[in-house]
RNA sequence: GGCCGUGUGACCGAGUGGUUAGGUUGAGGUCUGCAAAACCUUCUACAGCAGUUCGAAUCUGCUCACGGCCUCCA
C-alpha cells in the first residue's frame, strides 16, 4: 500500500503524492451525466478516464467507494436562476413526464457505458433522491451566514464567503476580474452580488419538477447536489473529487465555497479534471452539435465516419492519450487504434500456445516495474500501452520459436496481461460469442485448406483461405501451424 | 479582455536538460507455393525568434497559431 501514485492535482496545479485520508479507504467523488438527453462520445471519455483511475486504485489495493451521481434535476438552461429545468424543458418537448425522461436516458447511459465496459460505480446516487439532504445543507449555509433567501429563491453570498475563503482556488482567477467580466445577466435584481448563485430556485406555476422547502416550492440549484450527496455518502473529507474540465471553473469552485461554507472544512484533498474529446480542433458538445452518439461510432452511421468501430477499440483509443491531454477524433486516429489494439489482442490470444524453455531471455519482472511506475505516474496509460506492446512483440517472439522463455516467465506473463490488460485498462475481447461449435468448424476448415496444400492444389487452399476472409475471418500460417481471429 | 492550457515526424500520441517512446502509415528484408500474419531494419520531429547552459525540442522571455473556461455541457 506505500504506493508511489502521483497524481495531478488541480488545487495546486502541480503533481502530488498521493496519501489517502484514511487508508486503504478512498473515496472517489464524479460527477456525472446530466440525464436530458444521449450520453455522446465526450461524455463517455470522462467516464472511462474515471474508470481507469478507479480500477487502477483497487489494483493498487485500496477500498474505493465511487460515487458518481445521476443529475435528474434542478439544472438550469443558461445559469440564470429563472431559467427552465432542462427537465421539464425537454419533458415539454417530447410530451412525457420528467421522469420518464430521467428513466430514459439513465438508461441509455448504463447500456452505453456497460458497452465500454467500465465498472459501476459503488454508489450512484440522483439528485431527485436527495432533496431533503440538499434542503438541510441549504438550511445550514444559511445558518451559517453565507447565504440569503428572496422571494423563495436561496442565493450563495459570493462576497461574504470570500472575505474569509479563496472562492476562486481551482481557477486563478481574480475575483474582480471576475466580476468585472461577468456579463450583464437578466434575472439579476434579486441577487446581491452578481457572483452569487442559488442554492434553492422558487418554482413558477408552470414548473413541472417541484418539492416543498422552507422557502416555498421550489427546486434545487445545479450545484448544491454533488455536495449535498458528495457529503453523505463519503463524509465532510474525502480524497478525490473529479470531473470534466469544464466542470471546474463554475461548478466546481461553487461546490468547493458551498461545501466549505456549511461544514467549515475543504471538501476533497484532490481535485482532478479530465481533458475535452475534440473534432477538428474544437471540444465535442452538444451544444456545438459536433457530437457523436456512441451508437453511431458503434455502427459507423455518421457522416463524418468512414465506418464503425468497435466499442473496445475506442476505448483503447481514448486509452492511448493521457486524461489530462485534449483528443481529437478523427477517422484515421481511430483506424490506427483499432489495428493496434487487435494486434494487441490477437498476441494475447496467443498465450496459451506458447511454450515454455528452460531458460529465459526475457524479463517480465522488468516490464512489470515499468508498467506499474507508468501508471503511478498520473495514471499515464500511453506509456503502460507502449510497454505492452513491447509485451506483443515478445509474446509473438516466443510463438515464433526465435525468443526462450522459461515456466516463470510465463506465468508472469499471464499475470502481467490479467492485470495490466484486463483489470486495468479493462480492455476485453470484443467478440465473446465465441463457442466450441465454431472453433470446431474453424478447425475442420483450416484442415481441409491443409490437406489441399499438401496436394498442391492451391486453388481450392486460396479459395477456402479468401473467402473466410471476405466473411470476417483472417487465417495466418505460422511454423506452429495456422491459426484464425476474426478480422 | 481575464484566467488556464496547447503547438512533436504522413496521422494519432507520450516523454525528457545530453540516450529508441508507442501505435498506425511509407520503404527494404526474413518467412511463405503466393499472400496474410509475425519478426528484423529503416525515412520524414519537436511552431518561430531571442536568452540561460558545456549542451534545449525539454528552462526563461517575446511573437505567431490554436483550444478550454469566463452562459448549459464530461
Amino acid at each position: 500500500m506505500d504506493s508511489k501514485l502521483v497524481i495531478y492535482n488541480t488545487l495546486s496545479r502541480r503533481k502530488e503524492l498521493f496519501e489517502p485520508i484514511n487508508p486503504p479507504l478512498v473515496g472517489l467523488y464524479v460527477c456525472g451525466p446530466t440525464v436530458y438527453s444521449d450520453v455522446h462520445l465526450g461524455n463517455c471519455r470522462t467516464f472511462v478516464s474515471f474508470d481507469l483511475i478507479f480500477r487502477y486504485l483497487l489494483y493498487l489495493g485500496y477500498k474505493v467507494r465511487y460515487v458518481r451521481n445521476i443529475t435528474d434535476a434542478g439544472h438550469l438552461e443558461g445559469d440564470r436562476d429563472e431559467g427552465d429545468d432542462k427537465f421539464a424543458k425537454k419533458a415539454k418537448l417530447e410530451q412525457l413526464e420528467p421522469m420518464e425522461i430521467v428513466q430514459k436516458y439513465t438508461l441509455g447511459f448504463h447500456d452505453v457505458l456497460r458497452l465500454f465496459n467500465t465498472l459501476p460505480p459503488s454508489i450512484e446516487p440522483t439528485a431527485t433522491g436527495h432533496i431533503s439532504e440538499q434542503i438541510e445543507m441549504v438550511k445550514q449555509i444559511i445558518e451559517n451566514g453565507y447565504a440569503y433567501e428572496v422571494n423563495g429563491t436561496v442565493y450563495f453570498d459570493v462576497e461574504k464567503y470570500s472575505q474569509t475563503n479563496d472562492y476562486t482556488l481551482l481557477t486563478n482567477r481574480q475575483l474582480e476580474d471576475m466580476l468585472n467580466n461577468t456579463r450583464e445577466l437578466g434575472g439579476q435584481d434579486e441577487k446581491k452580488g452578481r457572483l452569487d448563485f442559488a442554492l434553492w430556485i422558487k418554482a413558477k406555476p408552470e414548473h413541472i419538477m417541484r418539492w416543498p422547502s422552507p422557502w416555498g416550492i421550489g427546486f434545487p440549484g445545479w450545484h448544491i447536489e454533488c455536495s449535498a450527496m458528495s457529503n453523505k455518502y463519503l463524509g465532510n473529507q474525502f480524497d478525490i473529487h473529479g470531473g470534466g474540465m469544464d466542470l471546474a471553473a463554475t461548478h466546481h469552485t461553487n461546490e468547493i465555497a458551498q461545501s466549505q461554507a456549511c461544514n467549515q472544512t475543504a471538501p476533497a484533498k484532490y481535485w482532478m479534471h479530465t481533458n475535452m474529446l475534440t473534432v477538428n480542433g474544437a471540444r465535442m458538445s452538444k451544444s456545438a452539435g459536433n457530437g457523436f452518439l456512441p451508437h453511431e461510432l458503434f455502427s459507423g452511421n455518421h457522416p463524418l465516419l468512414n465506418r464503425g468501430y468497435a466499442p473496445m477499440s475506442v476505448r483503447f483509443f481514448m486509452l492511448q492519450a493521457h486524461y489530462r491531454s485534449t483528443l481529437d477524433f478523427s477517422n484515421e486516429a481511430l483506424e490506427a487504434s483499432d489495428k493496434g489494439y487487435k494486434r494487441l489482442m490477437n498476441a494475447i490470444a496467443l498465450l496459451p500456445k506458447l511454450k515454455a524453455s528452460n531458460t529465459s531471455e526475457v524479463n517480465i519482472a522488468e516490464i512489470k516495474d515499468r508498467c506499474i511506475q507508468a501508471m503511478d505516474d498520473d495514471f499515464n496509460s500511453p506509456i503502460l500501452i507502449a510497454e505492452l506492446f513491447e509485451v506483443v512483440r515478445i509474446i509473438n517472439s516466443v510463438y515464433d520459436g526465435k525468443t526462450k522463455i522459461d515456466l516463470k516467465g510465463l506465468e508472469q506473463l499471464h499475470l502481467l496481461i490479467n492485470d495490466f490488460v484486463y483489470n486495468i485498462l479493462g480492455l476485453k475481447e470484443d467478440s465473446a460469442e465465441n463457442n466450441g461449435d465454431l472453433e470446431k468448424l474453424m478447425d475442420f476448415l483450416i484442415k481441409l485448406r491443409h490437406e489441399a496444400k499438401i496436394a498442391k492444389d492451391y486453388s481450392t487452399s486460396d479459395l477456402i483461405r479468401n473467402s473466410l476472409q471476405e466473411i470476417g475471418f483472417q487465417l495466418k500460417d505460422s511454423k506452429e501451424g495456422t491459426i484464425w481471429s476474426k478480422s
